[in-house]
DNA sequence: AGTATTTCCTTGACGAAGCAAATTAATTCG
DNA sequence: CGAATTAATTTGCTTCGTCAAGGAAATACT
């Protein structure tokens, strides 16, 4: 009763890209942790506030956006507080929030680690695309990450 | 001193993959945990043990196969040890080794699982596709794969 | 106003997986 | 053959991140 079997290229995604999502972390981390002492889930969070007007964000917002358990995103602002990266103060229209604050010296971080991270990001999968139109690719992937149905981790069901 | 900055496309494929790296894998775990109570390493597991001539494997193979360090394999093997799922011997040509083993209650619970594995993979990967040719997703994907420079964490350097 | 509910974050306990050191077996060398 | 070296796993310790529970502020209800 196989919900309709895979065909041969079918059967080689599925393995690569099965793979791909074990390794390509892991390397990517490896890689920003090997050239900038820095873990991808830090220059992630990083990077979000660098985006973000006024490079401030409340905890849960930056939990959302990168993915994380609450839980998980305070230990990793506390980390990257304590490094001095950023900066956390009581929001003052709401007393239960938090205001996450990239500091100076957080986007400096940041402007100094990402040429490396983007050669990594370029030598692991921009080099492989091959023929694959870049448009097409974005909107695929697009897709997969609205595939929803909430993995159930990532902030929203932290609590 | 940007090395090549990148354009739209690219910035948006980039944005994309970052998220889709921390996102699919906690989604497919999800999904395989809540259909069959089976985590995906663990499915990886016996998934390559089932593609293997006898279905036996040596310690060291399996976790690099599946990726993992060594020392994780270890530990995966004995809780699939315990579940019954397969077993695990001394290894007669070489003393020093393991012979792991598939066994028919591990084969039955991977035969049991891999449907909804499949129409996860399907719905969460496949059914996002578009337009992109399978062929060329396929030689990208291993190509990125094969992007090497290894991670360093997976079996080879757990030593 | 006073209590109940909900929201936002933090803390405690835990599991998965990695690295480094330890273990035991095979191999190489003198 | 016996000591030194190398190889295959395992065990100890640490880190990352999740879940469950808790505390404090805001909101809703009476």
């Amino acid at each position: 009763m196989q919900p309709t079997p895979l065909n041969g290229s079918e059967l080689a995604v599925m393995r690569a890209f099965g793979r791909l999502m074990v390794v390509m972390p892991k390397m990517l981390d490896a890689d920003l942790q090997r050239t900038q002492r820095m873990s991808l889930s830090e220059y992630q969070t990083l990077r979000h506030l660098s985006e973000t007007p006024g490079n401030v964000m409340r905890m849960s917002e930056l939990a959302h956006r990168c993915d994380m358990s609450f839980s998980g995103m305070t230990r990793l602002v506390s980390k990257l507080e304590s490094l001095g990266h950023l900066s956390r103060r009581r929001c003052e229209s709401d007393g239960r929030g938090f205001d996450v604050q990239l500091t100076e010296a957080g986007f400096e971080r940041l402007r100094e680690a990402w040429p490396d991270h983007l050669e990594s990001v370029r030598r692991r999968i921009f080099d492989h695309l091959g023929r694959l139109d870049l448009g097409d690719l974005a909107a695929a992937l697009e897709g997969m990450n609205e595939s929803g149905g909430q993995a159930c981790h990532s902030a929203a069901c932290d609590k």
